[in-house]
DNA sequence: CGCGATTTTGAGCACCTTCAATCCGTGTGG
DNA sequence: CCACACGGATTGAAGGTGCTCAAAATCGCG
């Protein structure tokens, strides 16, 4: 609550993603004209729900979020998850989303409307390319999980996503180094974003444990040995789709 | 062969998609500037490979093509088919592509080098605007088949795809009427885009023609059931994320 | 006609699911 | 301080969906 206090207190130009994505491409006045709101969003709420018009697009300062959507009879697929410093909502626009966003902690988030983000990338060209960018990015990894999901094993889509994340952490975190990675998802988390279930979640992790890869607990991932974990998730560190930093290097690890 | 031959004599004014996506947006100076080439592809063939540098984005005037992850070991996801209308390779630039393109039939494309394209966006938005549209759209399918393959049965993931496939079909094609489609894959293809086996993807096609719901044979599909199919694939013809027509409706079933 | 690619069918198996119970850490109330 | 509830993690046992291996049938095509 007071985060978002802050946030329209201070504005713009004491954020955190001032200098990122979109938000890097805009000047004060552009931001200002644009109608931001800074918000807090408790843990487990809504962004925005699937099937409910939504009209803003938003910045993620702080905690993690996740993109999702259900069936009928309550299946729930996990598509993305949301970190800080990353846009989500962004989508073709006139459409009811047909997939929703939930807090996963208590987070920050930057509410952009959609339309007036859009009509300045209709008279900005560097900002309107700057959302290609984002979204064909985003489209890569949705590839890299299709993969996952249809062609690989519990055993190998666990240690994909893993690497997944901490290249995403890393990204934004690089000065916090080690093998480490606070990590806010259940069990149950995980089964979704992976289509399997919590209870093979669970001994899918224990195989891993048991080997010698990884350790956990409290929300903590502790990864013992990067090298077989790129081996067990069958990803190549030179041609992963994940986020580079800025200079176009991906993210140590070891 | 003489396909691409009359490409590259009669130029963009005779394309049938000078009028669509991209193309729409350029005048004809802008295009002959950009250095679009015409060319045919043979069956079987990579318009791009997994790992090898492309400098192009391909439009696809005639036939299909299929978007394919490959594993060290050869298991192969399927990411997306490319029908004709459809742009393909727009991707983070300066990346090599994780994933290859493959001709499914003969086909007919038109190959723009990315750099023209994008030097182009970057300075006229609407065509930043478009990209940011075809590629929304993308990951809006990606992300829906994700679903399916996170979360859905056999049964329900080939009702599904079916039921995308006829949306993208008819949308370029409203004339033809009625409920058989020709598509051009074979079962290998359908169980690899929905991470299934060809065995199982068999016994899942013969439960639906069992259940009337369709038919099938020879590259042709019959949706004898639509209403079932619906129903079986769990979607809402409402809020699919398929493509619309440009009027914004979906293409009528039955 | 004969060959290769594709489709179809059968039988056994495995990965993952389902159902269920227990354990554990945390917060809450008596 | 302990009892209790609650969400999440863990473990066990049984079952099913989809896989593997294999062979036969069908189709397209030279």
């Amino acid at each position: 609550m007071h985060q978002a206090a802050s946030l329209t207190t201070y504005g713009c130009p004491s954020c955190p993603m001032r200098g990122c994505g979109v938000c890097r491409m805009l000047s004060e006045a552009e931001l200002s004209s644009i109608g931001i709101i800074g918000r807090a969003v408790p843990a487990g709420q809504d962004l925005f729900s699937q099937g409910e018009p939504c009209g803003d697009v938003f910045n993620i300062l702080d905690g993690w979020v996740f993109l999702y959507e259900l069936l009928e009879d309550g299946r729930r697929q996990i598509l993305q998850f949301g970190l800080p410093g990353d846009f989500i909502g962004l989508r073709p626009s006139g459409r009811v989303p047909f997939f929703g966003a939930q807090a996963l902690s208590q987070v920050s988030i930057c509410a952009i409307p959609r339309h007036r983000l859009l009509d300045l990338a209709r008279r900005r060209p560097e900002l309107a390319f700057e959302l290609v960018r984002i979204v064909a990015s985003d489209e890569s990894q949705a590839y890299e999980r299709l993969t996952a999901l249809g062609r690989k094993t519990a055993v190998e889509r666990v240690a994909t996503l893993l690497l997944e994340l901490f290249y995403r952490i890393r990204r934004r975190a690089p000065q916090a180094a080690g093998e480490i990675l606070r990590i806010p998802l259940t069990q149950t988390h995980l089964a979704d974003a992976l289509g399997l279930t919590p209870v093979h979640i669970n001994r899918t992790l224990g195989v891993l444990r048991q080997r010698g890869v990884i350790d956990y607990g409290n929300g903590l991932f502790h990864i013992l040995a990067p090298h077989r974990l790129f081996e067990i998730a069958g990803v190549d560190a030179e041609t992963c789709p994940w986020p580079r930093g800025d200079d176009g290097s991906p993210p140590s690890l070891q």
